[in-house]
DNA sequence: GTCCCCTTGTGAACGGATGCACAAAGTGGG
DNA sequence: CCCACTTTGTGCATCCGTTCACAAGGGGAC
């Protein structure tokens, strides 16, 4: 029986964990601002909008940072997530494609404030590159390997049309980068080893729309009525 | 007592198939671009990024679309996959918060090319207010309700900062709206029967930052850990 | 020091999602 | 008409995530 060991995870976090804790960040950042100093599991899952044991299992996988009795420290809470995060340090961020959603990116003040540091904006169109956009001169698109290795720039934001976004994955890759974060409506094929996370707000919609849909044709006739009717 | 079921499945269509659809309907899109008539499962999962046996057991739950030694004939797919997810049918969109990112997404061409139609734009600052953006006029935010209700608006778009974003979406759901999609960096608390679905760059960035960490520190990394994650 | 109360951390049951593997079903060639 | 080939649709085993429920552990009152 070769199978795989299931403790295969060393030190490994759930994706499904992985992906709350930046909630729970949150939530932990505004208790702190509100000068809160301790929080309990039932509390803090109530502002990051889950059930309480899942928080608790969560966190639990941090380590054993909560007092039983008591409750989670606020901000050595914030520290802990923080540093499992990676928010310690500085992430330069490189945007592509600098249009509509590429300037409200590079304007986005959130970007700073956690961690992470717009260190180039790139372009193709001559008509673009100069332009000065917070602070930073749009830069063009033949420079782009140079960018990312004199800057340190590891996480690579694609905000181009569709068609282009293949191409500058593979660009970035090549340069060594291996986390993107996609804009662009298209599946990106990538090697073993690159992360690739996308925004699809056209696939939102539609999730929404489904569920609308669901929610009015429910209550008033049955679903299998709608066959063949339109067309 | 009846206890109003969660969400999602009506006829019983899982929430992970109804997230994949419309990234099979883009594939689909693609291939009848290109002039293809049929498709097999293998084909079309490749093109989607996905496994083959899950395509077929997505497609399967809107029904047996497909012929047996053949394949799925594209335009067919196309039809069946967007009147399950309500596409045969006009959308009305109202914006709410255009600042940066808000004027990005009203100029977003994608949205009108898929059964939505942005159908009003609002917001509190005076100073936007009356400006012309892809057509529209911004709207003071005082008419929020009169929009939604007059024209129909059955999903609002939330992109106000994040102090604004709970109370805007308190009286678009006063106002009958059941599906939010929200951009500001907070949790919203909603009633049963309202669907909220959020897209927050910063947790995107964040997830990131941990992969990226697990890299550059991992010596104890394992496979399993960075395979690639696209939807 | 002792006891009571509170909250954490986790074992266990459950349910949903995934992917393998194959029988069922349809096509086309001879 | 029959057979070989292709591809769908799905039963089944497995894995991952969620939630319940509670024992274990710590704090504070007295
Ligand atoms: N605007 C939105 O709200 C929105 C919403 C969802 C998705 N998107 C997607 O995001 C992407 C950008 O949208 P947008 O509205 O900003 O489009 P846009 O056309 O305004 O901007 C695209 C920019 O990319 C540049 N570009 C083109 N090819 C390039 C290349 N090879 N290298 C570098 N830069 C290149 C263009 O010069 C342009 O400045 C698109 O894929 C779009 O589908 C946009
Ligand atoms: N810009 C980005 O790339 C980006 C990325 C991720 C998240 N976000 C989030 O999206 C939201 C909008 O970002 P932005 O960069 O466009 O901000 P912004 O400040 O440029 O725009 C916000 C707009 O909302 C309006 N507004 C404020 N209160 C309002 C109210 N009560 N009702 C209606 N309108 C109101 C403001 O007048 C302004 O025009 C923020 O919550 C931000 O955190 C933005």
């Amino acid at each position: 029986m070769i199978r795989r060991i299931p403790s295969a995870r060393e030190r490994g976090i759930p994706d499904a964990t992985v992906a709350r804790l930046p909630v729970y960040l949150r939530a932990l950042n505004g208790l702190a601002e509100r000068g809160t100093a301790t929080v309990s599991s039932e509390d803090l899952a109530l502002a990051a909008g889950v059930n309480s044991a899942k928080l608790r299992k969560d966190l639990s996988h941090l380590g054993s940072y909560g007092t039983r009795g008591v409750g989670y420290d606020v901000q050595y809470l914030i520290y802990q997530i923080s540093r499992e995060l990676g928010l310690t340090q500085d992430w330069a961020v490189a945007i592509v494609g600098v249009g509509n959603l590429g300037r409200a990116l590079a304007n986005y003040g959130g970007f700073v404030s956690r961690g992470f540091r717009v260190a180039g904006l790139l372009d193709a169109d001559p008509g673009v590159v100069g332009d000065r956009i917070a602070g930073l001169v749009v830069e063009h698109i033949d420079g782009l390997e140079s960018v990312i290795l004199n800057r340190g720039v590891s996480i690579v934001v694609i905000a181009t049309p569709a068609a282009a976004a293949q191409q500058v994955a593979d660009r970035v890759i090549a340069a060594g980068v291996t986390s993107i974060l996609n804009f662009a409506p298209v599946v990106l094929t990538v090697p073993d080893g690159v992360d690739v996370r996308k925004v699809d707000l056209s696939i939102e919609l539609q999730i929404l729309a489904f569920h609308e849909q669901r929610k009015v044709t429910g209550g008033a006739m049955l679903p299998e009525d709608w066959a063949g009717e339109v067309g």
